[in-house]
DNA sequence: ATTATAGTTGAACGATTGCTCAAGTGTTTG
DNA sequence: CAAACACTTGAGCAATCGTTCAACTATAAT
């Protein structure tokens, strides 16, 4: 087997030490998704609205609605993908259903990036 | 002016009082969407990894190609965003850029994130 | 000056996102 | 029972996103 002019397997590394090191610390993969997907959650004005709420209070569905101005269904399917994070719970009441939130990392992180937002907009 | 049945402006909260206090105390829409941006910039992995690579050590454009095994086309894409959003900044050397991380808060909200990230993968 | 290297940029693309709309739960009220 | 209510759900659609590709700039080496 020769090694040819177009042999482009062989990474070059500008710092091989430095990269190899970085890669080998690197956490797992499965953790930095589930790490992305949290920001995901927090990437959505509705979404972090929801959690801000929610952080200080239980509300229903209609009373988020009405705070955000948007449409139930919206609000809905925003709780739906909330729940199956388990990042808000919820009760039924009757015909109502009081979410609440269900993640204190959560409410952690929406304070420590406060005050990055807030320090930022200045 | 009669109000008639299907006058639908007018806002019917379940909570009216509680609905109105949070209104009130909820921050400005400026710093919510900037918040919102800054979880933003890390729900992507590509950015999420290039932003903790970069907390670690100074890295140029063609290592962190390698490290994420993605072009470094889409690397440089990823860069400008993270450079206007003044997040990383970068140090010219003859042909090529290093580039490190430019905000404080940005790691610490990585490092809260990640015992999140822990806990949820166990 | 030519070539190679490192990086940037704009266009285009497929994939994903967040909303609306319409139809569907299930519960309560008349 | 039927009607009203609170909420959920699936389909569809426009907008946004992250990548690739090709063309480009700028620096370095021959």
């Amino acid at each position: 087997m020769n090694h040819s002019e177009d042999d482009t397997c062989q990474i070059k590394y500008v710092n091989q030490e430095l990269v190899t090191a970085l890669l080998k610390s690197q956490h797992d993969n499965k953790i930095v998704s589930g790490l992305a997907e949290i920001f995901g959650v927090l990437a959505d004005p509705t979404r972090l609205k929801i959690c801000m709420f929610l952080s200080e209070s239980e509300l229903c569905v209609c009373d988020l609605a009405a705070m955000l101005n948007i449409s139930e269904s919206a609000v809905s399917h925003q709780l739906r993908l909330l729940r199956s994070l388990r990042i808000v719970k919820f009760r039924r009441e009757g015909k109502m259903a009081f979410y609440t939130l269900d993640d204190s990392h959560v409410n952690s992180l929406i304070s420590q990036g406060l005050d990055h937002a807030k320090e930022k907009s200045q």
